[in-house]
DNA sequence: TCCAGATACTTGACTAAGTCAAATAATTGA
DNA sequence: TCAATTATTTGACTTAGTCAAGTATCTGGA
């Protein structure tokens, strides 16, 4: 049972690989331009302008990548050819705001047309599901690349379990204390048994889950249970390690002690392997106390495992 | 709990918004070459002699999708600074077989070390486990694109289960059978209790797991379990949308028929739902018959839920 | 308040990169 | 055998982009 990990040479080859290819994809869809009154470079421009207000020539620059001297005079066409007008900015005699004019548009309309139809065409080789499939892959790479530390506006957000997040967390769960601590599938099934039994017992009413989300992708979660009257767990707390350092793991045990406390419940519970030690570090931070430890041999490993109680 | 759903225009503009981005990204990189005696087009021929043999112009032309006239005098220039040698092929004296020189080979060398190093510090911003997800997304996106009908050599490959895989399939079974029959999240929570407790009392010796993959993915499973001496029960059997036509279903249970009948059951059962019509079909193609019926009331649905039996 | 930088463009003077059509030579298929 | 096709080259262009040096403004201290 491997895991298999890309090397750091076999990931640049792989990145390189793609830039190649997406070369020549972005030289294929441009030979549709060819025929076209505007080259590709003006395409980008209009597009811009038609999707954005208020843009200056830097702006546009900067955003496209074009040398200013170049874009000035593609501008200065544009607006001989009456299809961009400029507006004075109040604040900066410099710098004026670049519109598209009606014939503006109206020439961008049909370069707008051509090249949804061409996406479009492109789209219907492949079947639906595909095509979920390659607008996520490429959601993933733009928001990979892209975000040169451009953090989403809502670092994470919470909400309850949906379909799908079952399979998600059994299988993250899985594959992370695997790679990180070398557990075999017998954990993996544990989870996958607890959360079935969770979902099969729920009881809105004395338990709930939450999961963290970050750009639609599930990032952590954390589930509590129904013991007694008087006691609740704490199950399966996880935060994936591309999201840590954002105080997602606090958060959810908060949430959690915020919920058993709403409910009157009197204490919080929990289980977890000594070795676990930022979740330690957190339960401990919320006022969990060690309660006993015992050894046992459990997911391929000698363990130590943890009880933890929370009075509240 | 919804299903999300992109409908074909956001499609198509994610497409759109995504080769608008990955063209700065692209024009990013080649800034890199401005410095460097090549143009992005020469590197890219360079870095195709230097991987590839016996190519020809015609095949440079076509593959990097060049203008031939362009790429005639680009070869000439190389020639003559002795980068490139062309030898004849003596099937056909129009063409010839270009290759690097040694001197082509010293002069692409730093050129690729270049670009192998921009890579390598764009990949470094990203966490691994970022770079990894980078990586996955960007050979989807060239796997869907690039696909143009190439299928896979090997259509699918079966192997037993890994870690990963049992949350894996009780996501895509949660979620392919609430878009498709409307179950809702009780299903999903269903097989994640069959699948936790199939391999926590997983014997070898009597009960197998074949696990379907298709270039590196997941796109079908069965699973037999023992239920006595004399009786093994089929159980989960899916094939992705995205996979189906190929016979793996059909495969997947003869196998599991196999693997039964080698073992020395007597009868193979399974439970399955009217309304699977094409699981059905292949359960009558393989020999079952169906042994009794009852409605039950089910992942909130009515369901008729159905036994099927194999004698051995 | 002034003024030494910066910033937002513009212009001039180029060059590289690519296109298109026509020509040449060799090959293929009926 | 020869018309059509293919591989490559050449000539004559155009376009797209670069680079450096302007001009006109603005900004942040002394």
């Amino acid at each position: 049972m491997t895991i298999h990990h890309h090397s750091g040479n076999e990931r640049i080859d792989a990145v390189r690989a793609f830039n190649r290819f997406y070369t020549r994809q972005i030289g294929l869809l441009d030979e549709g331009w060819l025929k076209s009154a505007f080259s590709l470079t003006e395409a980008r421009v209009l597009y811009e302008l038609a999707h954005r207000d208020g843009l200056t020539a830097t702006d546009l620059a900067r955003d496209l990548g074009l040398d200013p001297g170049y874009l000035s005079r593609l501008l200065k066409k544009f607006e001989e050819r009456g299809l961009v007008e400029r507006a004075a900015i109040e604040a900066d005699a410099r710098r004026s705001s670049i519109a598209l004019t009606p014939a503006g548009r109206r020439a961008f309309a049909p370069l707008n047309r051509d090249s949804h139809d061409q996406v479009a065409a492109l789209l219907d080789r492949l079947a639906a599901s595909d095509q979920d499939r390659l607008v996520k892959a490429m959601q993933t790479v733009q928001r990979l690349l892209g975000g040169d530390g451009a953090e989403p506006k809502v670092p994470y957000l919470l909400r309850p379990l949906q379909v799908g997040d079952v399979g998600w967390i059994v299988r993250r769960q899985g594959l992370i204390y695997a790679q990180d601590y070398g557990w075999d599938e017998t954990y993996e099934a544990l989870v996958a048994e607890i959360l079935g039994a969770f979902v099969k017992s729920f009881d809105p009413k004395w338990e709930r889950s939450w999961i963290a989300e970050r750009e639609g992708e599930v990032v952590g979660s954390v589930f509590l249970v129904r013991k007694s009257d008087e006691v609740a767990k704490l199950r399966l707390l996880y935060v994936e390690p591309s999201a840590r350092g954002l105080g997602i793991g606090k958060r959810l045990v908060e949430e959690c002690i915020g919920f058993a406390r709403a409910k009157g419940y009197r204490t919080l519970t929990l289980w977890t392997n000594d070795i676990l030690v930022s979740a330690r570090r957190i339960y401990e931070a919320a006022g969990f106390k060690l309660a006993e430890e015992e050894r046992h041999h459990s997911f391929g490993k000698d363990l130590v495992g943890q009880n933890w109680n929370l009075e509240l």
